[in-house]
DNA sequence: TACACAATGTTATATTATAACAATTAACAC
DNA sequence: GTGTTAATTGTTATAATATAACATTGTGTA
């Protein structure tokens, strides 16, 4: 079978669900907002966001245990993310920034390990809650 | 009062062991493990990590749920730190290089968001895995 | 058709982390 | 020392996040 091209019915209704909120969600309060199109078990969820992530249509914010749609259409799908956090309003925000990416995958550690993906979070305060 | 330079009972003994074991624990395992220590329940646990990781003393792994003593003790405690993980053994080890985190502390992203710490966690293969 | 594999449904359970409240201890000013 | 404050601890219960296990159904391909 070829790699697929489709969304199975529980992906495309997780997905569109996160790209429609447009902000990092958890995956219980993802449960609790579809159980009308039929998502009523976690498993459902997580299987779903397991898909998206691996596929790159999301991400997963880990030091939120949140997700988040991927906003680059062209990133390097889910092997180079980049995230800004405000630590006010937990607002998130994907840095797309080709110097970064370029410098980090590029990246050589001492011990001589061989990377194929990474994930970077940045932790500050965002202009709005800046200001207060 | 002075920022406080002794640790606690809980803490010391925490830190004790996570140091010990010198690669990432988690926090169940530390709870089950100090039982005999008197740590008998998870709050008992958690505080102390809180506590250790604020200090810079561990750091968590967020992708891993785990925690890892400090390697660099000239390090930016708890502001910028990064990790390479291997994903097949999950090894994993704390990366000190000055280029890379000067390289991250002096970034800005386009949003002129005002960064004060930041987390990365590269993922591959270590040295070990590669040839195997 | 038969086969392989992806996706689903379902129940139960495992793992990670915090709420709430009372009691104790340590540091400091006077 | 006394009083005051903040940090730490103890304890029970519960919340939040995530996976195991197994049966079933759908989908593409030979
Ligand atoms: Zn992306
Ligand atoms: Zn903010
Ligand atoms: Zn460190
Ligand atoms: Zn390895």
């Amino acid at each position: 079978m070829l790699k697929q091209e489709t969304l199975s019915k529980n992906q495309q209704i997780v997905l569109d669900y996160i790209e429609k909120v447009n902000e990092p969600i958890k995956a219980y309060s993802i449960l609790h907002n579809l159980q009308k199109k039929g998502i009523k078990a976690p498993l459902q969820v997580y299987r779903a966001l397991d898909k998206l992530v691996k596929i790159g249509k999301i991400h997963k914010i880990e030091s939120r245990n949140a997700f988040v749609a991927c906003k680059n259409s062209n990133c390097q799908i889910s092997k180079a993310t980049a995230f800004s956090i405000c630590e006010s309003c937990e607002e998130v925000s994907e840095i797309s920034d080709s110097k970064l990416s370029k410098y980090l995958k590029n990246f050589q550690d001492k011990a001589g390990m061989k990377f194929n993906k990474y994930n970077l979070e940045f932790f500050g305060l965002c202009k709005k809650c800046s200001v207060k």
